[in-house]
DNA sequence: TTCCTCCGTTGAAACATTTAAACCTTTTGA
DNA sequence: TCAAAAGGTTTAAATGTTTCAACGGAGGAA
């Protein structure tokens, strides 16, 4: 792959990932993230992952909304239950493959020196 | 591997890239980066950066900073001239590999069902 | 219906980030 | 030595984010 392409894709990957890096890279949210993703597909309520954490109930609620938004995790809901899990997010293997883009292209500025 | 030694790794890997997700979930330092991996080892100057971005010359100093604080870019010092270059980071690696067991979990997950 | 539970939303306050203008430091070269 | 050039730093304003308290709405149970 040329270096031209290769410098696309990190843009291309960039602008697709943005929300994702945005979304994780807040200490609160990882911790949230942990907790759905121990609960497995049955998900968690706001309740208790307000337990786990020390957040407020407002403040999961938030931090929901945006990992929601970032489409990292779903609802499912069940009369006034609402059970949240993590989404399956091809974010993910973008962000693996523009990481190691950008890890091979400085390896060769590197070795170019 | 446990599903327990999963959750830890991705635990793990979150703390080891926090840095660097909040450093990349920013559209200007973003390009910023862009800039600089095009440049490739020569480095590129904050005027250079402030020719190329649309921002002011202390925006791209301050986005520099983190950038630096984040182990993402490296100074070299000639004179007067700082010449700014991407450096290899090994954050980059875990951040694939925390990403890949993620989705490796959540497709588990999924299935489980 | 009436009460209760579970959550989302709103509004305001606290806090953090981003930006630009003005200033300061260091180096270069006349 | 003096002026210019390069770029970092400080300050204050604007903006965005996070948090909590209070309210509201929807569903379930009696």
């Amino acid at each position: 792959m040329s270096r031209q392409a290769d410098l696309q894709k990190i843009k291309d990957g960039f602008v697709q990932t943005q929300d994702i890096l945005l979304a994780l890279g807040d200490e609160n949210r990882q911790s949230i993230l942990v907790s759905l993703l121990e609960a497995g597909c049955d998900g968690m309520r706001v309740g208790q992952l307000t337990a786990q954490t020390h957040l407020s109930r407002p403040a999961v609620s938030h931090h929901l909304k945006i990992l929601k938004e970032a489409q990292l995790v779903s609802i499912r809901k069940d009369g006034t239950k609402h059970y949240y899990a993590v989404q399956p997010n091809e974010s993910f293997g973008i962000m693996q493959k523009t990481a190691a883009i950008i890890e091979r292209l400085v390896e060769e500025n590197e070795q170019n020196d």
